[in-house]
DNA sequence: CTCTATGCCTGGGAGC
DNA sequence: TGCTCCCAGGCATAGA
């Protein structure tokens, strides 16, 4: 199923393969294929020479020497590749065109699905699916306004709405339930429902997640006889298509599949809520490693007057004398762990669940919700006052269960070796010591993998602010 | 005009 | 094992 970074892979492999060729003759063996009739399709194509290839959206352009431009479709299934003059067909082949250097430019389709369409120079655009295309998915031409229009006036449900290529060309399927799952929207959400913050981060998904695609496939292409079919195949990692029944990477939930305008649609139900009015308030969760500098960047947002949960003190809040928490603790775990003067004697309690994983798993049971109830309490109010960006600042972002509840996610991230020496001289640690606090962590990297933006701290205090700034500015959330 | 359902195709997997 | 049925999905088009 090529989607936009396939067929633009295809195209480069072809420009590099058959860039210049030229074509003596054509054969077409399945005559529906082809536009116009196989008769009038050979004998425009007879002695042409391929200029260049273009592509528009899903589409491939081929721009002959003799004013003609062949728009080519793959589909489904639809693949080409060069085989030496003479070399056995194959059974789903269906147009072969015999080059003038004794090769062959091949057309193959098991489905039969694929299209092309030979056109004089300047009609391409008239041709079915060029005539309505919409912007190209890339930075200068799919603009936040031009979305922001679109999504406005309609009110279709996002998926069928992203897979319209009359709005933005280039998704197909696989990356529509992929750039959703990332932008953590069900794909049954009216597009006119959404915030200019969830516009914002989509296009900036879809800008990122085509480049990736391009990128990885970019170097697939290598041989003579590679089939360019084969660069179709996804090596981009990805995190919800085809994955029902596998846990969501991000906050751990069952991943589903259903059916959504007549398409396989998969999703997380935790992440990506049916909303019936997304909130103004983007909730920004922050966390990092330890020793990462998140608190360095956790300043930032202070210093500019945006509230800031600490999800640690909110910890050290729920367990206060009178609370609920703190009873329950003294009737778990005893009356011993409370001071004289009733507050917690933590110094006891953490050497009592300390290396006793039964206890600790006690421990949260009492806390956890605790401070999930309180989290979503504070968040709550500031929803109500409608303030633009609070800040989640907790460093168990992930190990805490707070991932699905966050609108985008901010990991602080530096180098495993700066890191190690960061940390050894923070807390004067062996290295050793170092070591294995850091392995005792969640893997940095895997936080890094579902972060919406990595702020790298591997370098002076005032690059690392300047990349929140920026990406603050860019998301309009100052 | 918009919106939805269906046809185009074949291979592969599930179920019997 | 072999049979039937259904699903995969981009896009055009027919119909509401």
């Amino acid at each position: 199923m090529p989607e936009l970074p396939e067929v633009e892979t295809v195209r480069r492999g072809l420009m590099r393969l058959v860039g210049g060729a030229t074509i003596d003759h054509v054969d077409v063996i399945y005559e529906k294929m082809v536009s116009p009739a196989p008769a009038e399709f050979k004998k425009r194509l007879a002695g042409a020479t391929i200029d260049l290839i273009e592509r528009r959206g899903k589409y491939l352009l081929f721009r002959f020497s003799n004013g003609y431009t062949m728009v080519s479709h793959l589909r489904m299934e639809g693949k080409y590749d060069v085989q030496p003059e003479g070399a056995p067909l194959t059974k789903h082949t269906h147009v072969v065109f015999h080059l003038t250097d004794n090769r062959e430019l091949r057309y193959t389709d098991t489905r039969k699905f694929g299209r092309m369409n030979l056109v004089e120079d300047g009609d391409e655009m008239q041709v079915a699916g060029l005539k309505t295309i919409g912007p190209e998915p890339t930075e200068t031409t799919l603009t936040f306004d031009y979305m922001k229009r679109i999504f406005n006036k309609s009110k279709k449900v996002i998926k069928p709405f992203l897979l319209d290529q009359s709005n933005i060309a280039g998704l197909g399927n696989i990356y529509v339930d992929e750039v959703l799952w990332m932008t953590r929207i069900h794909p049954e959400q009216p597009v006119n429902t959404l915030t200019d913050f969830q516009i914002r981060l989509l296009r900036d998904n879809i800008l990122k997640e085509l480049a990736k695609a391009i990128d990885g496939h970019g170097t697939t292409v290598h041989s003579f006889s590679t089939a360019f079919g084969e660069a179709g195949q996804f090596q981009n990692q990805l995190n919800v298509y085809g994955r029902e029944g596998e846990p969501c990477v991000r906050c751990g939930a069952e991943l589903q599949k259903t059916k959504v305008a007549q398409r396989g649609t998969h999703f997380c139900p935790r992440c990506q809520k049916l909303k019936k009015k997304p909130s103004k308030t983007v909730v920004l969760g922050l966390t990092g490693g330890i020793a990462t500098g998140k608190s360095s960047v956790s300043a930032v947002f202070h210093d500019r007057d945006i509230p800031v949960i600490d999800a640690d003190q909110i910890a050290r809040e729920v367990v206060e004398p009178d609370s609920p928490a703190l009873s329950e603790i003294a009737a778990t775990f005893g009356q011993t762990m409370l001071q004289p003067d009733g507050t917690l004697n933590r110094r006891k309690l953490g050497q009592h669940v300390f290396n006793d994983e039964d206890e600790l798993a006690k421990l949260n049971a009492i806390t956890s919700p605790a401070i999930h109830k309180a989290v979503k309490k504070r968040v709550a109010a500031y929803r109500r006052k409608r303030t633009p960006l609070v800040v989640f600042d907790a460093p168990t972002l992930f190990e805490g269960d707070y991932a699905y509840d966050v609108d985008v996610i901010m990991v602080v991230a530096l180098d495993t070796a700066t890191q190690l020496a960061r940390l050894m001289a923070r807390d004067k640690m062996s290295e050793t010591d170092a070591r294995s606090r850091i392995n005792s962590q969640l893997p940095l990297a895997e936080k890094v993998n579902v972060a919406d933006i990595v702020v790298d701290n591997s370098g002076p205090i005032d690059k690392t602010k300047a990349q929140v700034v920026k990406w603050l500015n860019k998301m309009q959330l100052v």
